[in-house]
DNA sequence: TCTGGGGTCCTAGGACCC
DNA sequence: TCTGGGGTCCTAGGACCC
């Protein structure tokens, strides 16, 4: 058995050269919304010292002396060449795991040399997307995202653990925090106890870790040590909660932008809900925001149940901007707001016993479904509700954002012969 | 001035039941 | 002062991931 892990290549610095090759070879990076910090570096930018999470403020001047091309999320364009990849990616597997939208596990079909197949995915996927990737093999997930640290450090971009009867020398140069499920928290509690990298961890006491690290730390020993713990998890992610949440583009004081934020925050939470097939009756608000007085962060959540669990925006805008009446305060300057919809159960669960409300039920649906069809094949927001605003003054920043190239008609590439 | 957004799982402890 | 034994469910908080 092979575990693979595939991790695209600065992933959404790569797809913004494959519609602008003039970026290859330039120092180039992409930044979060609202175009705060560093989320993708290319590698000429991380050689310029330009720390993943770094605030874009902050980086003015290496921007400026280097040249530095910057662009912002554009993540309608990195979905959908997230979702070739993988596409060409379940060609060459018998399972896949569509881990994150630049990283996918694989198993591999058994082969004479696992080298030369995952080197020729690699091409493949090069090939038909334009996007290169790394590619690290192992006995366990735990130790394919070992792998693929080398594969990454590799001149061909490959690299096979399981070639290796012994694969301490290997586990001996990965630093215990960069061990797959093992984060800052525990690197420090481990460290302490002289565990320094993932060779110490894996000969560590099965019981010292199952009483300090939980069950998680105990599976990842044991993956470190070859024995597969962690499944290849290929189910359709149904999602138990759903938080749609974005900070403002501009210091929001006003009840009605608040409103109109968690009303589109809402809008986009309930398309995603239907499109998992979902309902839910438990939804959440929280607003950040900032007294000028103290200069001091705040952060206020408020949280309510609905009489019956529905998947109709309406209902949740409702809901929201009820909320937002009782959080907000006169003379606070916002900064974010979020939505969070919990307790998610499939729409089929819709209660039996409101059968008086059943014609209602039938009608929303109708609504939803028109909408989502509209919105699907016109962009999203071709139809939305009155209450979400119209200008959206507060929305998020994205000067620097390239265009919607393969997910739009009217954005989509020219070529000029 | 300006620091993202979206998830999952595990555990301890409290509330409550007989 | 002493104060059973066994169980379930829920929640907050802490850990992790990209």
């Amino acid at each position: 058995m092979r575990f693979a892990l595939v991790d695209c290549n600065n992933f959404f610095v790569s797809c913004e050269r494959v519609f602008n090759p003039k970026l290859i070879g330039k120092p180039v990076v992409v930044l979060s919304s609202n175009d705060a910090c560093v989320i993708a570096r290319s590698n000429e930018a991380k050689a310029l010292g330009i720390a993943m999470g770094a605030p874009a403020f902050e980086c003015e001047q290496i921007f400026k002396k280097h040249n530095v091309i910057v662009y912002s999320s554009n993540f309608a364009l990195y979905g959908d060449m997230s979702a070739r990849v993988m596409q060409v990616l379940s060609q060459y597997a018998t399972d896949i795991e569509i881990y994150s939208v630049d990283e996918a596990f694989l198993f591999l079909p058994k082969q004479q040399n696992y080298t030369q197949y995952i080197q020729y995915i690699r091409k493949q996927v090069k090939q038909k997307t334009g996007i290169p990737v790394s590619i690290g093999i192992g006995l366990t997930k735990t130790l394919a995202k070992v792998a693929n640290k080398f594969a990454k450090k590799s001149a061909d971009g490959v690299f096979d653990l399981t070639a290796f009867e012994n694969n301490d020398q290997f586990l001996e140069q990965i630093e215990i925090q960069d061990v797959w499920g093992i984060g800052y928290r525990y690197a420090k509690l481990l460290k302490s106890k002289k565990i320094f990298n993932a060779k110490n961890f894996k000969y560590m006491d099965e019981r010292w870790v199952r009483k300090n690290m939980t069950i998680n730390g105990l599976r990842t020993l044991q993956e470190l040590n070859g024995i597969s713990c962690i499944s290849l998890n290929n189910a359709p992610a149904t999602k138990k909660s759903i938080t749609v949440s974005r900070s403002f583009g501009k210091n929001v004081t006003n009840i009605n932008e608040l409103k109109e934020a968690v009303s589109t925050y809402a809008n986009i939470a309930c398309e995603k809900l239907r499109a998992q097939k979902s309902i839910a009756s438990n939804i959440s608000i929280f607003v950040c925001f900032r007294n000028y007085q103290d200069n001091d962060r705040y952060y206020k959540f408020l949280n309510y149940t609905l009489p019956i669990a529905s998947n109709y925006t309406p209902d949740f805008i409702k809901a929201a901007t009820g909320c937002v009446e009782k959080i907000f305060r006169q003379g606070i300057i916002y900064k974010k707001a979020g939505i969070i919809i919990n307790d998610l159960i499939p729409h089929d669960f819709i209660q039996m016993h409101t059968s008086h409300a059943l014609a209602d039920i039938e009608k929303q649906n109708k609504i939803s479904n028109i909408f989502d069809k509209i919105n699907k094949k016109w962009g999203r927001d071709s139809v939305s509700y009155a209450s979400a605003g119209i200008d959206k003054l507060w929305k998020v920043k994205r000067l620097k954002k390239s265009d919607c190239y393969t997910t739009s008609w009217s954005e989509i590439l020219t070529i000029r012969i």
